[in-house]
DNA sequence: AAAAATAATGAACAGTGTTAATAAATTGCG
DNA sequence: CGCAATTTATTAACACTGTTCATTATTTTT
């Protein structure tokens, strides 16, 4: 049946134009900006038309967010690098916090928005492909890091939580505006580094 | 001039008349489904009288904010009487997740929405004064704690934004389903708070 | 070639925040 | 009091939003 497949590549092509416009929209004019109508409108199709190739918004959302992890978790190419695992941790810290300042709409998606995790939580056992991978990086280091006795053992779930909270409390409140209302705007993301750079060392210690 | 002081009142009283049905909205439709339309329907007036009142949406979603810092601020008034700064900084971590925990529309508004800033940063300073309160009083728990040499001492404000990070990033991964990746949905609020206990207990150590 | 399936669309629904023009009520003043 | 000025409230409209339905056009299958 080669029709049926190359029918199906089709389709695929055209969720992947859908797709693209709507990255180009989003990296362009931010999150709030992307609407059906200006997608449709930029791969001249009827608004309509998005609707047979994804089931509403919050799954074009879902893909894009998806996307989004994908170029954090490329970010993190350069940690397989590092043999130990503490500094291993401190790079990934670092990297989150770069990525999340340089991408805050891709930030947004990933860790804010609730419309992706609706997609999600619609598929038959929660799919959430990169972002469980980009989880799991961080659990991986946190247990080497015990497994070597670098930090005090316990849950590895909790203390990843612990981890990846201060992380993202501090991006969040920073691109939401909040931070500036503690240390002065200049100084926001040096106290934001020594902020997690802190978190690490104490890890270390304890 | 009684009367001027009388028409002052007035509007006073319109005004809360449509913060209260805002509110009543907000906490029972949730934040999403506050609109001016709505707003105006319960209050029976016309949608562009809100304008007379108010100068857009985000103002009234700035004031609900504000509302929802007063219940926090309130939360916390047990903390005057416990005389160790480290329990009491122990408490307010608690205080926060909890409260977080039970009004995530009050704190979707009051730490993570874009539209109540917008408003605080349109005035003269930057207006924003029960929030500046409740960041005063985290403040001064780290400054005690510090004076005390209960805690190694260090940039007040850059440690409060570390202790702040923490909390807020539990509550804000927790509220938006993010925690529930990393641990069993059963399990997020138990190890929620074994992250803050953890939290403090090094930062006591240290 | 006719029938069935797929793809695409225009029109419409029900909503959103906001503004301009207009009507109604209230207040200030001679 | 009566008239003008101001304040208050409203209606209509603009320019959007996500989404659905009925209809048309295209393609595939029989």
């Amino acid at each position: 049946m080669g029709i049926l497949e190359r029918k199906e590549k089709q389709r695929e092509e055209i969720r992947k134009m859908i797709l693209e416009a709507s990255m180009q929209l989003f990296v362009k004019e931010g999150f709030e900006n992307v609407s059906i109508r200006k997608i449709a409108d930029l791969i001249e199709y009827s608004p309509t038309t998005l609707y047979i190739y994804f089931k509403d918004k919050n799954e074009i959302l879902f893909h894009l967010c998806e996307m989004g992890f994908e170029r954090m978790i490329a970010s993190n190419l350069a940690l397989i690098q590092i043999e130990n695992p503490i500094d291993r941790l401190y790079l990934l810290g670092e990297n989150y916090i770069n990525f999340g300042l340089e991408n805050p709409e891709y930030y947004d998606l990933m860790f804010i928005q609730n419309a992706p995790m609706k997609t999600v939580r619609e598929q038959n056992v929660g799919y959430w492909p990169n972002g469980d991978i980009a989880l799991e990086t961080l659990k991986l280091i946190i247990q080497e890091c015990m497994d070597k006795k670098l930090i005090q053992s316990g849950d590895v779930a909790t203390i990843s939580m612990a981890v990846w909270a201060v992380a993202h409390g501090l991006v969040s409140l920073a691109i939401r505006q909040r931070l500036e209302r503690l240390v002065e705007p200049d100084k926001v993301v040096q106290s934001m580094h020594e902020s997690i750079r802190w978190m690490i060392n104490t890890l270390k210690k304890a």
